[in-house]
RNA sequence: GGGCGCGUGGCCUAGCUAGGAUAUGGCGACAGCCUCCUAAGCUGUAUAUCGAGGGUUCGAAUCCCUCCGCGUCCGCCA
């Protein structure tokens, strides 16, 4: 049974023409196109053939489509202009497509397993406070493409990379240590904590006595200080174990945390600063290594990038290197989800791991523009921001209000469930639609719209599939060959491209097109709703749609998963 | 100053890697559809000099050049 419904059309396509071609002894590259509505299925330009054949493209495409012999794959082939189109067969598509899905089932969509073992680094935020929205387009991304490259078969391990060495957190285990906070103290860890490093942060500013001691515990950490690291990564792990709260209520999960201080304490930092400072495009300034980026192709209006300080001690982009070093050693692929604002810092790191001899292509940066609101850029110092914790608050709230409101006969705790599914699948659809490049100016009346495009839309249809299953309580034998209405095809031609939409999401890494496609099934899902009733339909045509209902829900439920989104069985 | 990314109807957005047939869809607006499997749905109407200008091409939203606007980076910070 074939993963890819479509491949045996689209290969079949390329075959009637290369033959054609053949017999008119033509030979060029095959761009075969997906045309407009209504004129087929794919499509052969004939205009690159123009100036051979001295012909007109629309001349030309009627006389090779009369070359093209009948073929039971397709239930029309013609020239249309200077096109010639194919129109896929839908009965054998039908066929195809459904017995695909009822074969496979939940895994349908999902490629053989590759050796592929991915490391894939995500969120990495400075665990000194919650997460803001913000930063949560990081984890929501990279847990998406995660997903995608699972399903494209690889062997994939999610990984958080924790800055414990940096003087944020030095600052915040001084301010817990030092500081008694009066009033209340919020519950979850990540709240309790960014009080510290607030407060802790403004005495260090007006008080030198304070920064002073600061700068003691962060020089003693440099040097290897076991206890001191201790203290600190004790106050990580709490702000850490908030944020991976509020991840995991948007079903965001890590295989593993990568401490940036075993970096410098296992030694390999001291590795990579022995082995970068005889090399040629490095160069001491005052006791600083430094690394020449005018050398390696990098201009501006600085061209070093300092490795290490002029006491010796490592920065942060040096230890940066050591655990890229570490990722390679372990894994075919390193794929980083940053934020724009590290694509030189990704470069660098790339070009140094090149330097050292290995393979700089293994590591793959993705990134992202940043979520702002609509007064400027979110600042925690300023107070401007919308925390993550927030956001699902507020959107599960809103979420609660709408079922209340049109499901008030549901059981609460089903009620509680799908304002949960909703809320937070929202957020999720909302973030992974758009482009990752594309800058997002963060509007609550659009991240907590639950109609049109949106996770809800799709959640939607995947309850009114549920809800005729639910309904009937045997299927019987099904005849396919019933399945022949326009909303029904259009439905199944969706269905049979959702393997090799899976397989272009994760070559080309990213999301948004999933995001799009869930939105198109659950629409023509929708239409198939409005005009093939399915219950009360005749038994033969009954048990056909409803194997087509079937199929429609077990897709939709993979796109939902492959996006991190809940399927719920009624909403 | 230099590098990278983005610029598509009032708002948001697809298409750009591999140039092709009337530029995708959503929100909002307006007009309709619940004796019929869930109306978080469906149908229709209006709204676009694809940032500007030039170039390449039979053909440019897509490729090239120049310019403009927005974001971001160019620390012995992380």
């Amino acid at each position: 049974m074939t993963v890819n419904p479509l491949e045996m059309f689209k290969s079949r396509a390329i075959e009637l023409v290369n033959n054609a071609l053949a017999s008119l002894d033509l030979n060029v590259e095959l761009p075969l196109e997906i045309p407009p509505e209504n004129m087929g299925d794919y499509a052969f330009p004939c205009f690159m053939l123009s100036k051979e054949m001295k012909k007109s493209p629309a001349d030309i495409a009627k006389q090779l489509s009369q070359e093209i012999p009948e073929d039971l794959t397709f239930s029309r082939i013609e020239a249309r202009g200077p096109y010639i189109n194919f129109y896929i067969n839908p009965e054998m598509l039908v066929q195809i497509t459904i017995e695909s899905i009822m074969d496979k089932r939940e895994e349908y969509g999902m490629w053989p397993q590759t050796d592929v073992k991915i490391n894939l680094e995500h969120t990495s935020a400075n665990p000194n406070g919650p997460l803001h929205v913000g930063r949560a387009r990081n984890p929501i991304l990279g847990d998406t493409i995660a997903r995608i490259l699972r399903k494209c078969g690889h062997d994939v391990i999610t990984e958080f990379y924790v800055d414990d060495m940096g003087k944020q957190q030095v600052t915040l285990t001084w301010g817990v240590e030092n500081l008694t906070r009066e009033g209340e103290i919020p519950e979850k860890m990540d709240h309790a904590m960014v009080w510290y490093y607030q407060e802790a942060t403004k005495q260090m500013e007006e008080n030198p006595d304070v920064l002073e001691q600061i700068n003691q515990i962060v020089a003693k950490y440099e040097e290897k200080d076991e206890e001191i690291s201790a203290r600190v990564k004790e106050n990580c792990k709490k702000v850490l174990s908030g944020m991976t709260t509020s991840l995991r209520r948007l079903d965001i999960h890590f295989d593993n945390f990568a401490w940036e201080s075993k970096y410098i304490f296992n030694g390999s930092v001291d590795t990579v600063v022995e082995d970068l400072k005889n090399h040629e495009f490095t160069d001491y300034e005052d006791s600083a290594l430094y690394l020449d980026l005018e050398k390696v192709g990098i201009t501006g209006q600085e061209n070093k990038l300092y490795l290490t300080r002029s006491d010796g001690s490592s920065l942060y982009t040096t230890r940066d290197i050591a655990y890229h070093l570490d990722k390679l050693a372990n894994y075919d692929l390193a794929i980083d989800i940053l934020g724009e604002d590290h694509k030189l810092k990704a470069k660098v790191v790339q070009l140094a791991v090149g330097l050292l001899g290995h393979e700089k292509e293994k590591i793959e940066p993705l990134f992202y523009s940043f979520v702002s609101l609509p007064e400027g850029k979110m600042s925690t110092r300023k107070g401007r921001v919308v925390t993550l914790d927030d956001l699902i608050d507020e959107s599960v709230g809103r979420a609660r209000e709408e079922v209340e409101k049109r499901r008030p006969e549901l059981a609460q705790e089903l009620r509680r469930g799908i304002a949960e599914a909703v809320g937070t699948g929202a957020i999720r659809y909302n973030i992974i639609r758009v482009q990752a490049e594309k800058q997002i100016v963060f509007k609550w009346e659009e991240a907590l719209s639950f109609e049109g495009n949106s996770a809800p839309f799709v959640q939607y249809s995947h309850a009114r599939a549920s809800s005729i299953l639910r309904k009937t309580s045997v299927m019987g034998e099904y005849e396919l060959k019933l399945i022949k209405h326009p909303s029904e095809i259009q439905l199944v031609k969706a269905l049979a491209s959702f393997p090799a939409l899976i397989k272009e999401c994760g070559k080309n890494m990213e999301c948004h097109p999933m995001a799009g496609y869930a939105f198109e099934l659950a629409s023509l899902f929708n239409q198939f709703y409005r005009d093939c009733p399915v219950l009360q339909a005749e038994e033969d045509v009954m048990n056909a749609r409803l194997a087509l209902v079937t199929v429609s829900r077990y897709v939709m439920s993979n796109v939902l998963d492959t996006l991190g989104l809940i399927a719920p069985e009624e909403m």
